[in-house]
RNA sequence: GGGCGAAUGGCGGAACUGGUAGACGCGCACGACUCAAAAUCGUGUUUCGCAAGAAGUGAGAGUUCGAUUCUCUCUUCGCCCA
């Protein structure tokens, strides 16, 4: 036997692939064609096991279609603008281009070396002027049909870096790298106008059949449609102001009515901006975050006008209104009607200010006396203390009723919310895609003329000063458009956008006048397949979503609305986690193994406690290098392993022992391959034919089966069962060309998992003309069967009988089964339930 | 608080539309080879029981000849939104 050298071959494979170029595609609208597509990778400057298992899951499909006869497009790329390179940059005095160009070399050719089936002529790089070009002039074409905007925005500012943060930079109302204390600023940023689609995003959810529905439902919830109306509410007092809107969903609770409540940005806020404590109060809103949680949890605040807002319902009913700071102007109309007694938010806020709290919806099983007391009640009931609006069912028919009520008498309409709000792209950053948009000193702004594109990335610059780095260069900034001298945009827009398209851009990479060419992407799009995390299940993929509908919109050229018609949402890989005495995080390889149960430090100083098993993160420690394994063990061993155990939608447990088990068992595949060779040179006559081309063929049917299903740990068993079916028949005498037929059938099915151990071996073989071998439906059942027998529902034996059997004959069998008989005999026989060549159910 | 999902040996996980529960792997045990160990190979491995047998898929009920699978209630955990 002879150790199979993973190293050599793993090499052979993939210069061989890399010259003949095996995977490059070409549109030919005569083939069918397959779009396999994994996310691409940020270069982050190594790829990790997250990496390895996702493009490992789009690799083994990719390959499969390929066999089927599919014109297969699997391209990779680089999203590659963002902050870690620029941080990374700041830190150590680097160019932002060279870092990122430097990382994306590197991890590509760790990505060669996993074996991926991939056309590396399309490689695309979204920090490549010749993909930001056509960015821009997307901006430029959203923003000619009116969907890209520019408003003033709330933001997170950093005070001492002067700097905007994203959300998850601010930990603890602090900033992340400084400690600052964050701040609310307004600035003005660009928007691209999402909620217009709304409904068409919504809709778009229902013909998207082979997405995970927990996916459709976030993006369903994150859409949040509600039904409900409009109301005008009468204002008294001192200002002019006659009249507020609402938005509300719950209009059947007017008559709880006992507050109005203000966004602080509310229009009428004007009147108050001369007021300090005012001024005081709305300093202290902008202390708590934007987001819906914080406001939530947070603690209720209002500051009291003197105006009072008219009960619509009930004319005699005025109530105070209020500025709060659980009210967003970007909800409704910046104005809530507060009903405390079936709204949790408006409770907390009338016990704090000691308001009216009256119940007006009683839940059905309750009493008459209910009265709300210690919490909200929001739950279905019928509506009490309502006047004319008593006895309603409530929410179904009491809403309708009420709106229906409102809009005869001219108080309200009914209308649809959304919660989508408007996509701001503005990031006050350096390595981000420009804005192709310049300003007079109005503050007009003014396209860059598409002949001008691209508005480049100036280089070399000065990165340390503090706000956004482009800012600071002047003459980057003058720009002459029409003879008139203009200041361009200095943000640059959020790499989401940069993600929202890219899968159009493979379909025609070296496309120069436009992002994509038009019978490229009518042969390829949709992507048939695509592979992704399910932490990207709302932002990029509606943001994707978002931008067919944009270049579709007034477009006849472009009907792709949905980009994506297959979704698979793969799981994390995970690892165990150490800690040393000290709580101290340490890693896999700091650490010893003593007595099988035990861990020391390497230096044996300290006694390891092992944690749970979580997802590999680099502050828990708990990370492998996929580099070190494959060096170690080969891409094929990896390849194995990743795949193994777990389903793929589930998280994978990284072990050592089994990536060596996978090791071990290529290793094993190898003995077998030449054990089998042995055999082929030997030629004996048929006597074991039938059995092997029965057994390949089942193997066949439960491969294509997993493959179909996405359940590619199965596939890995069948490996496993496959091995040890071959290790113990191959001694049998089989003809030549039967075993050759039939092993080489089994070695293309192997060549979508471990493709430079499958390939190799077939090459062995002289194998020519490698396609996908479709399993016999007329050879899948056997004569003999297995029928199981049972006694009132329990199993007491098995019958091995020839197939189509009745169930008299059967009955009949079982009289010579002693096992069986020993429960029937002397009993009475009530019933038979018989399922044809599988189950007979005696009952006595 | 709301939505979605999950729960099967010591562990990761199989089980087609309701029809042999525990495939396959890890781990463990025993055996072979070896002076010995590693590696390798073989056998076994849900629990209780010497066995015959019994129990068994988070808990409890229900439908059914038959439930891991369907229905209801509950518990725990995960994810998303808050």
């Amino acid at each position: 036997m002879s150790r199979y050298n993973f190293k050599s071959v793993e090499n052979k494979w993939q210069n061989y692939w890399e010259k003949n170029k095996s995977f490059k595609v070409k549109t030919n609208p005569a083939k069918k064609k397959f779009y396999c597509l994994e996310m691409f990778p940020y270069p982050s400057g190594k790829i990790h096991m997250g990496h390895v298992r996702n493009y490992t899951i789009g690799d083994v499909l990719a390959r499969y279609k390929f066999l089927k006869g599919y014109n297969v497009l699997h391209p990779m790329g680089w999203d590659s603008f963002g902050m870690p390179a620029e941080n990374a940059a700041k830190q150590n005095n680097l160019d932002p281009k060279k870092w990122t160009e430097t990382n994306i070399l590197n991890m590509k050719s760790q990505l060669k070396r996993l074996g991926l089936s991939i056309d590396w002529d399309r490689e695309i790089s979204t920090c490549n002027k010749d993909y930001y070009k056509h960015q821009q002039a997307f901006f430029l074409d959203l923003f000619e049909k009116k969907l890209v905007y520019r408003k003033e925005n709330y933001v997170n500012w950093d005070p001492v870096d002067e700097t905007v943060l994203a959300n998850e930079q601010v930990i603890d109302g602090k900033g992340w790298r400084s400690g600052a204390v964050v701040e609310r600023k307004k600035l003005n940023q660009w928007f691209f106008n999402i909620s217009k689609f709304s409904q068409e995003l919504l809709d778009g959810l229902e013909k998207l059949d082979d997405w995970p529905n927990k996916v459709k439902v976030m993006q369903k919830n994150w859409i949040g449609k509600s039904f409900g109306c409009e109301i005008d509410f009468k204002i008294e007092g001192d200002l002019p102001v006659k009249n507020i809107k609402c938005f509300t969903t719950r209009p059947d609770t007017l008559f709880g009515f006992s507050f109005l409540a203000l966004s602080v940005d509310h229009e009428i806020s004007k009147f108050f901006n001369d007021k300090e404590d005012f001024l005081n109060f709305k300093n202290e809103c902008s202390k708590t975050g934007t987001t819906e949680e914080a406001i939530a949890v947070g603690e209720k605040i209002g500051y009291k006008t003197n105006l009072k807002a008219i009960n619509p319902l009930n004319p005699n009913q005025k109530v105070p209104v209020y500025f709060a700071n659980f009210v967003l102007m970007d909800y409704g109309f910046g104005a809530v009607f507060g009903c405390p007694a079936h709204d949790q938010r408006d409770f907390d806020f009338a016990k704090k200010y000691k308001l009216e709290i009256k119940t007006v919806v009683r839940p059905n099983e309750e009493n008459k006396k209910f009265k709300v007391n210690n919490e909200a009640y929001s739950g279905p009931g019928v509506l009490i203390n309502s006047d004319f609006l008593n006895g309603l069912e409530a929410p179904e028919k009491s809403v309708l009723e009420t709106i229906k009520i409102l809009e005869q008498r001219k108080l309200g309409k009914k209308q649809i919310n959304f919660r989508l709000k408007d996509w701001g792209v503005s990031r006050q950053r350096y390595w981000g895609c420009p804005i192709p948009i310049a300003y007079d000193e109005e503050g007009t702004a003014y396209p860059i003329p598409k002949t001008m594109l691209p508005v480049e990335l100036p280089e070399n610059i000065d990165l340390k000063v503090k706000g956004n780095p482009l800012d600071s260069q002047d003459s980057w900034k003058e720009v002459t458009i029409n003879g008139k001298k203009l200041l361009r945009e200095t943000d640059t827009l959020d790499t989401f956008v940069c993600s929202s398209w890219y899968y159009l851009r493979f379909c025609s990479p070296n496309e120069i006048g436009y992002g994509f060419k038009k019978e490229d992407v009518d042969y390829w799009m949709p992507v048939d397949q695509y592979i992704g995390g399910v932490e990207h299940a709302i932002l990029h993929l509606l943001y994707s979503r978002f931008f067919m509908q944009a270049l579709a919109h007034d477009n006849k050229d472009f009907n792709i609305l949905e980009p994506f018609s297959g979704l698979f949402t793969q799981g994390m890989v995970c690892h165990e986690t150490y800690k040393d005495p000290d709580n101290n995080w340490v890693g896999p390889d700091e650490i010893e193994n003593i007595d099988g149960k035990k861990y020391l430090r390497n230096d044996k100083s300290k006694l390891i406690s092992v944690g749970p098993s979580e997802s590999m993160s680099k502050s828990k420690k708990n990370t492998i290098d996929p580099e070190g394994i494959i060096s170690n063990y080969g891409a094929d061993s990896a390849r194995l392993f990743i795949l193994s155990d777990s389903p793929p939608e589930k998280d994978v447990q990284w072990s050592e022992e089994g990536i060596i088990s996978s090791f071990k068992f290529i290793q094993k595949l190898w003995n077998l391959n030449e054990k089998i060779l042995n055999q082929i040179n030997q030629d004996h006559q048929k006597d074991h034919d039938e059995e092997i081309k029965k057994y390949t063929n089942r193997y066949l049917k439960k491969i294509h089966d997993n493959l179909e299903s996405f359940g590619y740990n199965k596939i890995v068993a069948n490996l496993y069962e496959m091995y040890s079916f071959l290790n113990k028949q191959i001694e049998k005498k089989y003809t030549k060309q039967t075993l050759i037929v039939n092993y080489q059938k089994i070695l293309i099915t192997m060549t979508l998992v471990v493709p430079h151990f499958a390939n190799e071996c077939l090459a062995i073989m002289n194998t020519k003309n490698i396609t996908w071998p479709e399993y016999d439906v007329s050879i899948l059942k056997d004569d003999i069967i297995n029928v199981v027998i049972q006694i009132n529902g329990k199993k007491r034996g098995i019958v091995q009988t020839k197939m189509n059997i009745n169930e008299e004959k059967l009955f009949k069998l079982i009289q010579n089964d002693e096992k069986i008989m020993k429960y029937i005999t002397q009993k009475e026989i009530k019933r038979k339930i018989y399922i044809k060549d599988k189950l007979l159910n005696i009952i006595i």
